[in-house]
DNA sequence: TCTGGGGTCCTAGGACCC
DNA sequence: TCTGGGGTCCTAGGACCC
């Protein structure tokens, strides 16, 4: 056993304190992870699907309750192949308005937990709840109750990891899935993390993996035991900076509020009819997506610079074009300018390998009024713009060398280079 | 088994300017 | 006329996540 406590099978008590003394009360991030949250939902709301697999969604799986994984079904599978695994799930469609309703509750209990709440998603987050000890518990007991809470008040199973960083937390809550609750004490957090497989680390999917395991590396102990510039030849130089430092445990991300948006994007699947449809249903698909962009970014006081158009061809493979405009806007008739050229450009593209999939995204987005980010250097930047930041992230590589930059924070040797996250 | 919709971040190269 | 380096901005693609 790795861990020494408390997977809490269905906590209606109170919890019991860690099994842990933490003279220097280090901090508590708590990781709070929705089970199966569509499929949660959809039994929750009718009472004839508990106990039974669920499967939300037609031609793809969105969602799939635990009876379903049982057999197999997985998220963001094909619909036949999962209804040849488990003929007899029911398949419901998905009911988007009710799962934000719900979303919203939950998140609601976050913030009654602790201000220092960061959404990773609909239904996920971290939650910082060090410091709250003498008036909340232990971390343990704050987590137990918010599942109990969660349980009570919005009627959806929650598990909740918990440990010193955000990765072990994730990690934790994934081990603990579902419906459970686990902590990694400060002293055991190497013996938890070592024997884990790689896919377990932030960033690592099927394709890292393929290239780490055809080097003989399958755990996060092999990784650990490989110098950062091993890794970074292996799989890039972010890449590799990331695996070396989560697997010797280091990761000093705090757990921030108030990460804006820095694209909004729509995109709809075509299918084989897609091939087919003439320039005038093209451009019909065209102006509904900017439509329902547009609408979402003035309704959030938004605006952008950049449009990207995104392809898929008959043989599913992708291409992206863009474009940007002089200064940024929300305004409709501007961004569908931008879109049909982008699509004008594309059509000889279009046409010869066929199109399964139309979508765009606006980014480099800022807002009036927006806060500026005061980077460790002369100008200010803009807060929520993407190549803003990603441009500020090139000066401080020529500045600082090879200090690792990822997502805004700066985790190179010295903590002292640490950059804020973007400020809302 | 034929594959949705919404995002994030990293890499690399080209054009252009001083 | 040729050469170079550094910096800035834009474009495209890949991988990953839920």
């Amino acid at each position: 056993m790795f861990v020494s406590a408390a997977r809490v099978p269905q906590p209606a008590q109170p919890a019991q304190p860690a099994p842990v003394s933490l003279p220097a009360q280090p901090a508590a991030i708590l990781h709070a992870d929705l089970d199966s949250f569509y499929a949660s939902v959809e039994q929750r709301d009718d009472p004839s699907l508990r106990g039974r697999p669920v499967i939300v969604g037609g031609g793809v799986v969105l969602a799939a309750s635990y009876e379903a994984k049982a057999y197999g079904v997985r998220t963001a599978m094909g619909g036949r192949q999962a209804r040849a695994l488990c003929p007899q799930a029911i398949v419901v469609p998905p009911r988007m308005s009710a799962y934000s309703s719900a979303s919203a509750a939950v998140f609601e209990v976050f913030h009654d937990t602790t201000p220092v709440v960061e959404p990773l998603s609909v239904d996920e987050a971290f939650l910082d709840v060090s410091g709250l000890r003498r008036v909340s518990g232990t971390p343990v007991q704050i987590g137990a109750r918010l599942r109990e809470r969660v349980r009570d008040e919005v009627g959806l199973p929650i598990t909740v990891g918990i440990a010193r960083t955000k990765f072990l937390a994730k990690v934790a809550s994934q081990q603990a899935k579902p419906d459970g609750l686990l902590l990694v004490p400060p002293d055991r957090e190497l013996a938890f993390l070592h024997p884990l497989p790689v896919r377990r680390l932030w960033g690592v999917g099927a394709k890292t993996a393929d290239k780490l395991r055809v080097h003989g590396i399958e755990t996060v102990a092999d990784v650990a035991e490989l110098s950062e510039s091993t890794l970074g030849s292996l799989v890039g130089g972010a890449m590799g900076r990331q695996l070396f430092a989560l697997s010797h445990n280091v990761d000093s991300r705090r757990v921030v509020t108030g990460h804006r948006r820095r694209s909004v994007g729509a995109q709809r699947a075509l299918g084989r009819a897609g091939s087919t449809m003439s320039a005038a249903e093209v451009d019909a698909v065209v102006v509904n997506l900017i439509d329902r962009i547009t609408r979402r970014m003035r309704k959030a006081g938004r605006s952008g610079r950049t449009v990207v158009l995104r392809l898929r061809f008959d043989d599913f493979a992708r291409a992206t074009r863009s474009h940007t405009m002089p200064r940024a806007t929300a305004s409709t008739d501007a961004i569908l300018a931008a879109a049909r050229g982008l699509v004008g450009a594309a059509s000889p593209l279009i046409a010869e390998r066929g199109l399964t999939l139309i979508g765009f995204a606006v980014c480099n987005i800022d807002r009036e009024g927006a806060q500026q980010l005061e980077l460790p250097f002369g100008r200010d930047h803009g807060a929520g713009d993407s190549l803003t930041i990603d441009l500020a992230i090139d000066k401080v590589r020529g500045r600082y060398g090879n200090a690792a930059v990822t997502r805004g924070v700066l985790l190179g040797r010295d903590p002292g280079l640490e950059m804020p996250m973007l400020p809302d």
